[in-house]
DNA sequence: GTCTATACAATGATAGAC
DNA sequence: GTCTATCATTGTATAGAC
């Protein structure tokens, strides 16, 4: 194992990751990130070469992994159920583990994609790819009703997204009106295993064909 | 009925919301809101006052109507699952219309909600509020098994607002990759009606207590 | 109410020393 | 590889004429 030291490069990938999900690709700022990286603003475009490049390369860092796991955790599992059970814990960890990725798709997503690169794209796709053709299987073989498999899909990653992202918004929610009785004092699914085990049941009970 | 002439700050408004909901706050220009809308720069400080005051007021032309709409109509169904679907087609019908409103609650749950006035937070707190304790009832009752009620909530408001913005992003993915074989070629789900009955029905079916 | 002109601050980016 | 200093541009906001 070669020394664990995070290079000049990595930290600012690191801190503009964080910044990219705080405030956005328009919002985030150059100076800040080279700030809060511990250093100049000239060294950052000296290692990076500028504004999109470093979000690209923020994005990069991630989503292809994000999509090969997902795909290969899919394939490993058997059963329609299993499977999608993998690919709702296989996400839900990943966006836990990489919390400046739901923001961060959230944006994009909001934005048509207008500024994303094709490289990330194309993970996206791919992921978007990997449930629906599950869905399609299912149908064929009966286990489903027939369904649109593309909002399932959005049900799954809508849903997670919203409930990992939406944690800055429930707490501010929860200082504003302290008293007015508002959703999720207890928020006990939020560890992983416990929130994909609802995700994915909800949806494979939801989408079962009757008997 | 007056005369159905748009003033010019309807004008500016519509155009701030549309502008907003394309790039974000920090996306959108002063300049080009006052350009598009047909009117000066300086004309817009007159009417509304700064971009703050810009973005809380197209905020507050939609939020507060939709959340008094959803707790109506929910009230004035009977069972649990038609409360539900009153919910459901009430946000879908509302989120259509208003096409600026998805992006907008994405970008700000992904913001964690801290540049969101204090009135517009509370309206999302509403919301939130009528499918969690309905869902809370529904468990009461014995009709749902025990559950995260605010997991459910967000996989419909979720799943629903990833489905409806993202529509840009489906096709920007369809562009670039024509040849492959991508998610949704036949989104025929895409009337507020079968949407609703799609979602709601997965979110019934998937929590209700097996017999 | 609407315009022109402009002040003023912030920000992405670079040149050049060390 | 990292810094200081600086530039050019853009964007919010306002003053004042009409």
């Amino acid at each position: 194992m070669t020394k664990k030291e995070e290079t000049t490069r990595e930290k600012i990938l690191r801190i503009a990751g964080a910044e990219f999900a705080r405030i956005g690709f328009n919002g985030a700022r150059i100076d800040e990130i080279a700030k809060k990286a511990g250093c100049n603003k000239a060294t950052l475009y000296y290692h990076i070469g500028g504004k999109e490049a470093l979000y690209e390369a923020v994005l990069l860092e991630v989503f292809p992994r994000l999509a090969e796991e997902i795909e290969e955790r899919v394939k490993r599992a058997e059963s329609i159920k299993e499977k999608l059970h993998a690919f709702v814990l296989s996400l839900v960890t990943t966006l836990m583990k990489h919390q400046e990725i739901s923001p961060v798709m959230m944006r994009e997503i909001a934005s048509g994609g207008r500024e994303l690169p094709a490289s990330v794209l194309s993970c996206m796709a791919r992921i978007c790819s990997v449930t629906t053709s599950l869905i399609e299987q299912a149908v064929q073989e009966g286990i489903f009703r027939k369904t649109d498999p593309l909002l399932a899909h959005l049900m799954i990653v809508g849903g997670i997204n919203f409930y990992i992202a939406g944690e800055g918004m429930r707490e501010r929610v929860r200082l504003q009106a302290e008293d007015e009785h508002v959703c999720s004092e207890n928020n006990d699914a939020c560890n992983a295993e416990k929130l994909a085990e609802e995700v994915s049941s909800i949806i494979f009970q939801g989408l079962q064909k009757k008997v």
